[in-house]
DNA sequence: CAGAATATTCAATACACACGAAACGTTACT
DNA sequence: AGTAACGTTTCGTGTGTATTGAATATTCTG
């Protein structure tokens, strides 16, 4: 026994067969859709409509998809906190099982709080320099360009105004989450450690 | 005569080259980062720095892009409701002069009501249908059939909760949107108790 | 410590997308 | 109408990115 995998899991019902199959093609237009490769929406879903862990060589069979392609788009899962590692105990030799990270509020938050948080921040700074260097040197300026000067800070701040309320959203979700973390078990924490 | 537009509008300040450079820059990455070609933001960003409309051929000298680079990324912007087209009286011929939709959340509002809003309405009803489908079958399932039916319904519906709220969000979003024609200035009350 | 099993990385290929040049269609001016 | 100006579409080309099979690294078992 103990083929290379733990048990094929195949699908014998029509019914769920289909909504199997439509739920794979609709996340993987959606992972598509943020940038994504649709792959790795299709190994989210694998994931998340199975009972059980699945490893890699599952989710190659399942998806028909090269290994390094799924070893690939499913580190991109794990470092969004997509999936966790999960050890089973009855597996032949050491290989790695996931599971699909169900509180999306957790994986929205582990999102927004890395790279979205850092670019938005940046970027608003980056508008408070320049307005502050164009009302300093507004002076300075001949007519015409102080002029300019006059529209640039006008629509910056127009612009600085929209990121300062995506700023207060993103973290009223943050806030949202961690509130949230005290229940879960699980303490996922700070994963991000450098390889 | 004149040149082939209507003023060059050249930069002679340094600050205001800096900070025009660098907001260009800064909207073609964020464009880029939602999927557009970076010079879909460069293109706002140059309508949006600039007191008078701009035509084609401005744009196309200011980025150094071809006209059929800047002809497509306008039509884009213009689906996306974030250019509108005026006309300019002086202009010696028939030329189309576009200018930067100031509003983001007119412009949310247009992208929101669009595309997305019809998207998540069908992967709702979709989920919902499977849902439907598993729950009438899962009588006449294997026992075994049936465990992962409730495997599935459990996830998908744990996921139509979270297209819910993003409904729920879009649609205060476009509420907001579709009363704020009167409302004239930034001041955008922050009424996100609820995000 | 040898050997096998599994995940990861690497280089080559395939694919898709964006760009620019030029032809085309359309509109206004004389 | 003729003509000039302008915007749009199409086609060939190049560049970047995803996917794959093969090679490498790592880890567990006997």
């Amino acid at each position: 026994m103990s083929d290379q995998t733990h048990d094929p899991v195949l699908l014998t019902n029509a019914t769920l067969q289909n909504v199997h199959h439509t739920m794979l093609d609709g996340l993987g237009q959606l992972a598509d859709y943020f940038g994504f490769s649709k792959v790795v929406g299709q190994l989210y879903g694998a994931l998340l409509l199975s009972d059980q862990p699945l490893c890699l060589d599952d989710l190659v069979e399942q998806l028909d998809i090269s290994k390094a392609n799924a070893s690939m788009n499913m580190r991109t899962l794990e470092n969004m906190g997509m999936v966790r590692q999960v050890w089973v105990r009855g597996s032949s030799s050491r290989r790695k099982y996931y599971e699909a990270e169900v509180d999306f509020w957790q994986i929205i938050g582990n999102v927004l709080s890395g790279r979205e948080m850092r670019d938005l921040d940046r970027a608003i700074s980056v508008m408070s320099e320049n307005v502050s260097r164009l009302r300093s040197q507004r002076e300075q300026m001949s007519a015409e360009d102080a002029a300019r000067a006059e529209v640039y800070i006008d629509r910056i701040e127009k612009m600085q105004a929209l990121f300062h309320f995506a700023q207060t959203v993103i973290a009223s979700i943050l806030a949202r989450t961690l509130a949230e973390g005290m229940n879960s078990a699980e303490t996922h924490g700070h994963d991000n450690g450098k390889v």
